[in-house]
DNA sequence: CCAATAGTGTCTCTTAGACAATATCGA
DNA sequence: TCGATATTGTCTAAGAGACACTATTGG
């Protein structure tokens, strides 16, 4: 009736003399990229703001990296998912509940942590400017929203004795009011007859806690990858926007200009026409669309 | 000199006073998908052989879920990255050591694991078959490779009080030889205003342990993906192959025909020619292929 | 010879890029 | 009126889908 195991146990037997403190365990911290895309002041009456995209961090109040600055995160509890995790520390920090919130990546580099054993599962947030309503962490002396560039700065491919080798050299630039630091990511993929791989490395770092400038790093690059097929940007945006406004928050995320016409035709499937027209901009009423549930 | 967090210690005391066990922790599991695609056995001697797409599992010699089939994989050391983890379980299962490993999402379910806390670091793995030698693992009483097939049952679309729901419901089936066994997931996208979230749920399960249905399904999902705008498949297959044997695994993965002029064009920046041909085919020469490096 | 695969040509249809023309508001 | 953005049209180039045609082998 019930298996037994090569000890002769039931499940149930089983169940009641396993210790699972044999062996050491790991932390398992919950860190977010929060993204969310702001207006630059505009000089100008009628010209539209520059869009700005901007990430969460918080400066360190407490050893290690004590004064720099980190993704928003804490540990998982034992009675919640790490995405619940995640969901928990983004309400905390922000006292926003209902956003966008996907995984990237595990990060589990030893050393990571100079403190002990420490995993960190990232997950990247977008969030509309206007939902936002900082609240100061507990663990966090200061909060800001900082702007976020990442380019390109070297390609570079070798090959020897058959692997395959490129590395992309990339700039973070992050900055905050006064607050301005950089960061240089590389990311390596290796290529050889049997196999492929593909790893970050940080080769320079100012201002950033742990290897919190990887995890952006990667958030970006999921941000961007996954920009151009799905309808992941208008998380970025209020219920109501314009097509200018998605065509802005693209090409801030993509680092790119985009043709009007082109871009238009490439979303028109996502978004579904409203009645409601901007007002007083000083130059011709621009429609606004909301997502379209229909599609994707 | 030494900046002071609050309770006035430098960096260094910090550490030495530091304690980690103050909290539960999790066990973190790196468990794999390792597909690799199979000839089938053909009668007609000029017929190329259909391939199959394969994965390998495990069936558990002990509690819980004893007799079930389980994905390769196991805890987490603390002098090793999840990656190096995956890793090595995969060359204590299959004897192959350098092979495409990618991460693909971490499941932290609770109740996941009936025995106790544990996550699981899920990883994907491609070897092409040729690579494969298989050796009986420690945890294991067997282990096999099965054939994977993954189909979309049914689709569900609805709208209710601004959230869009959306579910779709994939067939799982699994076989090998006498063996065979199918799980239902479903795959649900919720839209609102607000946010968007994507979640699997295992609808009915047969003969995988734990939640292992989710994981090969993501794997798949994740492999389906790839496939279509990177050269991922290839790593499927030995250093030489004929265009139409690639093809052949584009299929075997996408689960569709696809037509020869349209895919040939596809990959012709991927791949790079060779002076080798097939022989003794019954039929006219295949020249042979091998990966473009300089591409992509 | 012929069954079967290999490889190429070409037509169409769709989509992306580029650019231009026209429309409309408010100080 | 003018400076700005809004919206649409069209030409072209590139790519995907569909299908057909020719080439080559071993039994």
């Amino acid at each position: 009736m019930y298996p037994l195991d090569d000890n002769g146990l039931t499940e149930r037997e089983f169940m009641e003399q396993y210790q699972s403190e044999d062996y050491e365990k790991p932390s398992v911290a919950a860190d977010m990229v929060i993204f969310t895309v702001t207006n630059a002041e505009e000089d100008n009456y009628r010209k539209l703001p520059d869009k700005e995209l901007r990430i969460l961090l918080i400066r360190r109040g407490g050893h290690p990296f004590l004064g720099k600055w980190a993704l928003p995160g804490g540990f998982v509890r034992p009675d919640e998912t790490t995405e619940q995790a995640a969901a928990r520390e983004l309400y905390e920090e922000t006292g926003v509940a209902d956003v966008y919130l996907e995984q990237l990546y595990t990060f589990s580099d030893i050393g990571r942590d100079p403190r002990t054993w420490v995993m960190s599962c990232s997950y990247m947030a977008l969030i509309n400017s206007s939902q936002v309503q900082l609240k100061a962490g507990d663990d966090a002396a200061d909060a800001a929203w900082f702007k976020v560039t990442y380019r390109l700065l070297r390609e570079n491919k070798e090959t020897s004795d058959g692997v395959y080798i490129k590395k992309l050299e990339y700039e973070l630039k992050l900055s905050s009011g006064d607050e301005e630091f950089t960061a240089i990511v590389e990311r390596t993929v290796t290529t050889s007859p049997a196999s492929t791989g593909m790893s970050f490395a940080i080769l320079s770092n100012e201002g950033l806690a742990f290897d919190h400038a990887k995890i952006i790093a990667y958030a970006i690059e999921r941000l961007r990858g996954k920009v151009n097929y799905t309808g992941i940007a208008m998380n970025l945006l209020p219920e109501e926007f314009t097509l200018t406004e998605l065509q802005q928050v693209y090409e801030v995320i993509l680092d790119k200009e985009l043709l009007k016409a082109a871009f238009r035709r490439k979303v028109a499937d996502l978004v579904a026409e409203t009645d409601q027209y901007t007002e007083n901009a000083g130059h011709r009423p621009s429609r606004l669309y909301r997502r379209n549930w229909e599609e994707v």
